[in-house]
DNA sequence: AGGTGGACCCGAACGC
DNA sequence: TGCGTTCGGGTCCACC
C-alpha cells in the first residue's frame, strides 16, 4: 500500500517527468476519481496547465501548477502512475486516467480498487485542506519528540490507532506503524497518552528510521505498488514484523503475533514490545 | 470530545 | 475443479 515512502518515491520519479511541461490532453474515465465533480469537467480544467512542481504532503501527491492551482492526488490502496513514451503504454483494464504531456509522453493512472481521488484546488484552498487533515511531516524539521508528545498527550486510543491518525504523523500507514512500534519496543495496544517521555523519544526515532528506510528502498511492493517506470520497491525485504506472524522475533526469538487493533491487522512481538 | 467500526472497492486467498 | 466467502487497507462518516 502506498504510505509515505511509496508516495515519496513516486513523487521523486514524477517530478522530472512533469515539471516544466504542459498538460496537453487529459482523459479521466472513472467518475469515482473526481467525485463529486464530473471527470470531463476536471479534465478540461487540467488541460493547458503548466506543472511547476510535484510535491508530497503525508500520503498526498500535489501537482502544483504555474496558475497557482493544484491537483491533489491520493492513491489510497492501489493507485499508481505509469510513464510511457509516445503511446507505448500497454492496454490496462485498471487504467482510470491518462495525462498526455507536451512532449508526447503519457502519464497514466491505474487503480485496481478505485479508492484513489483527484481533487483540483484553487491556490488558496490547498493549505487549509491539508492542514485540517495532517500533522507534522515525520521526515521534516517540525517533527520533534516534543511535537509527537503533544499529539499523543492524554489520548486514550491505543498507540497503534493514534499513529494511523494522519494528524499525529502525516503519512504513517499500517505497515510502517507496525515497523516503528517494533523498533521502539512498544506494545501497539498501549494507550497513547500513557507513554513515558523516554518511550516517545524512542518512538520518534523509530518512526523516522522506519520511514527513512522505506524511502531508501524505494518503498515496499507487496502486490500493486510500482514506481512510474514499473519497478518494484525493496522495503518488503526489510520488514521486521509486518507479515511475519508465526516467525521468530529478530530481537528476542519470541513468535510474532497478529491481532486486530483499531480495526487493522497488527503484527507485533509479545516478547519485547512492552 | 474522542474513539470505534462500517462503507467504499475488488482481487487474492481461503474453505467446502 | 469450481464456487462462494472472507480479507485487507486509507479515509470519511455515523454512532456511541
Amino acid at each position: 500500500m502506498p504510505e509515505l515512502p511509496e508516495v515519496e518515491t513516486i513523487r521523486a520519479r514524477l517530478g522530472p517527468l512533469l515539471e516544466g511541461h504542459w498538460l496537453e490532453r487529459v482523459r479521466i474515465d472513472d467518475p469515482r476519481l473526481t467525485r463529486p465533480h464530473e471527470p470531463d469537467e476536471v479534465a478540461t480544467r487540467l488541460r493547458g496547465e503548466l506543472v511547476a512542481a510535484v510535491e508530497r504532503r503525508g500520503k498526498y501527491l500535489v501537482f502544483r501548477f504555474e496558475s497557482g492551482r493544484s491537483l491533489l492526488i491520493h492513491l489510497r490502496m492501489t493507485g499508481a502512475f505509469l510513464h510511457g513514451r509516445n503511446g507505448s503504454l500497454p492496454d490496462d483494464s485498471h487504467r482510470r486516467a491518462v495525462i498526455r504531456l507536451d512532449n508526447g509522453s503519457d502519464v497514466a493512472y491505474r487503480d485496481v480498487r478505485r479508492f484513489g481521488t483527484w481533487l483540483l484546488l484553487e491556490s488558496d484552498e490547498l493549505g487549509p485542506y491539508l492542514d485540517v487533515r495532517l500533522g507534522e511531516e515525520p521526515l521534516g524539521h517540525s517533527f520533534t519528540p516534543e511535537a509527537l508528545a503533544r499529539r499523543l498527550d492524554s489520548r486514550r486510543a491505543p498507540i497503534k490507532a493514534a499513529l494511523l491518525d494522519q494528524r499525529t504523523v502525516a503519512g504513517m500507514g499500517n505497515i510502517y506503524a507496525d515497523e516503528a512500534l517494533w523498533r521502539a519496543r512498544i506494545d501497539p495496544h498501549r494507550p497513547a497518552g500513557a507513554l513515558t517521555t523516554d518511550e516517545i523519544g524512542s518512538l520518534y526515532h523509530a518512526v523516522r528510521d522506519a520511514l527513512a528506510a522505506g524511502v531508501e528502498r524505494q518503498g515496499a511492493t507487496l502486490r500493486d505498488y510500482r514506481t512510474p517506470s514499473g519497478d518494484a520497491g525493496g522495503m518488503q525485504l526489510e520488514f521486521r514484523v509486518y507479515g511475519r506472524e508465526g516467525e521468530l522475533c529478530l530481537r528476542c526469538g519470541t513468535p510474532i503475533a497478529k491481532t486486530r487493533t483499531a480495526g487493522r491487522g497488527t503484527s507485533f512481538c509479545p516478547g519485547c514490545q512492552r
